[in-house]
DNA sequence: AATGAATGAGGATTCATTCAT
DNA sequence: GATGAATGAATCCTCATTCAT
């Protein structure tokens, strides 16, 4: 009986390995080798594991959004009112599960392969119509009719605020982030900040 | 008789080369070969006129910029009030001669490059201290103290529209995404959208 | 209780799965994964079986000539007069055995891998010597002395018949192939053809 | 004004330089490097004049028919009377431009890139057509109606002659290759040999 | 007997950059 | 001013082979 199981551990670690990698270079310009070489195995392996290059970018795109919205779901649940959800969806995306500097850095990138990659481009979209669909959840008892607009500008800000993040130098503040934000909310819905 | 004061015309020809490919391909993996046909010149004097392919990285991005920033000027000119004075930044964010396929593509890439090379970096936090620092004038006898949060908002409300625009498969449409931004400033100046 | 005896039956899979995939690409870049999972196991089992890729050639060529050889010896049994020996040699050559699509293919690239292998080159001269001595044998009856230059010629012609089946896209016709063979048989014994 | 027209010699240096790997080596299983180094530059260059192995293969197969069809050309100009012109065929084929060491083992390796390669597989086609052809024009005047059947004798028997000699360990006697040959033209022509 | 796991050693290809002309 | 020529250094990917279980 041979040694097995190590599939997902593996995928695992490579997965985290490029995040970390990307995140330390600032762009995907990562061979596979040093994500490799993080995650304390052979290129071959990872290639073994994944295929291609491309596959492991797609897979670190799927982990860094899986773990963004697990922790927009756990948020929700704990949420009592319409406003506290919404509140929970934005203090979610800057929560120190998501808004790190490598995931900020893998995010900013991840749009650049948008522009290249089909899959990373559906990858995208399907974040943002869920991320549209939980805002407007929440808004519309809140704003009623005009849930969409609103949405529209806080899923902007969102990202907006998020992006910024990667030209600062110094370490993300996820409450900070989240109160720009949350700013923007107050107006919407009548109370001023 | 050879001819002279090229420089200007070819580094020219080049930037421009450059933003086009950048959007074409929709990432910074460019090479100066495919510039420089493009600009219709050797990729060997592409080096000539500018040192090295990430010279010709951050020239391309002072013309982003430098245009960005004309448009900026010019609309802040015909302004007449306060609030046209943020209008006309806002607006001018998403005009034509910025609002376009490849210089969303170039400014995002600009973003990723901003992580690896100082100088980009540099590039970004002066777009960024103008843009803020012109915010503020505007919005100071429109808001009064909170002149300063209430930049921040639009402004990563303008890099957030931007940056969405990316992903998005349809021609850009400036006068949509300006209302989007235009919709916060009027919450933040207090008139009901 | 593990499974016994299981060697010459792995080792069979192998041989034919080779042969099979070797006709299947038209060359020999066939990889020992390819190989394995046609006969169904993993390459480990079949470097355990065989040692190595070129071990697992040579069996695929013996094989491959073994089949031939036994339809050379049972042609000859048959055949009552000189004349039908020779005859029998020539139609085995081609005969549905040995004149298949993936044979062609394996024994024009045995003939490569002999360049390089010492033992596939042995391989072949034991053949080539084999079918020189059979076809001298059943040609000294008919044509006495000149029965070696002959043979040199049939020889020669029976591979370049095979030879160019090789680059022909329909199915092999054994029976024409003979014929052409057939025809230098009938002159060199004096039957106009 | 730069050095300038040396694509026609490294084209011509990395074609000779690959039929001499492939002769050296017995096989395809040659890298660019190695013929680039064998050539007298980098293995980027090799790619940048050809832009690809396979581009180079099939120069060198062209190359190595191109002389083999010169060869030809230049015998059957030379020939007076049809049987002469058969016999220039034949001798050319064994000529010493073609019937060398590394030219057979290049041809033979042909073969096999022609199972796979479309471009290869039609230059192979080409070159049988037209070596029927030539056959089938200088027999019609000797042997009438059988002239194809006849060519398609002398052809395989050609092919055979050739592939054969890609065993032999000595270095290859045209003159003796021919007249294995020659000997089943007299025959067919009615002269016993 | 059997295999998943793992890797070292390449190999084709690309590209920024330099240089002689 | 301009460019063809040239290359060293990567980089992705493949594969035969080994090993622990």
């Amino acid at each position: 009986m041979p040694k097995t199981g190590m599939q997902p551990v593996r995928r695992d670690a490579l997965v985290r390995a490029t995040i970390a990698e990307i995140g330390r270079m600032g762009s995907l310009d990562v061979t596979v080798a040093q994500i490799a070489r993080r995650a304390g195995m052979s290129s071959a392996l990872a290639h073994h594991y994944f295929g291609s290059k491309d596959q492991i970018f797609l897979a670190a795109m799927r982990h860094v959004m899986a773990i963004y919205g697990a922790e927009v779901r756990g948020a929700l649940a704990a949420a009592t009112t319409a406003r506290g959800r919404v509140e929970a969806i934005v203090r979610a995306s800057f929560s120190t599960g998501s808004f790190r500097r490598d995931s900020v850095s893998a995010w900013l990138n991840f749009y650049v392969l948008a522009q290249t990659n089909d899959q990373a481009r559906r990858l995208l979209s399907v974040y943002q119509r869920r991320l549209r669909s939980n805002l407007v959840h929440g808004l519309r008892p809140l704003v009623g009719d005009r849930a969409l607009a609103v949405a529209e500008r806080i899923g902007a800000t969102i990202d907006g605020v998020y992006i910024r993040e990667a030209l600062r130098g110094e370490a993300p503040d996820g409450a900070k982030a989240a109160d720009v934000v949350l700013g923007v909310l107050a107006l919407e819905t009548g109370v001023m900040p």
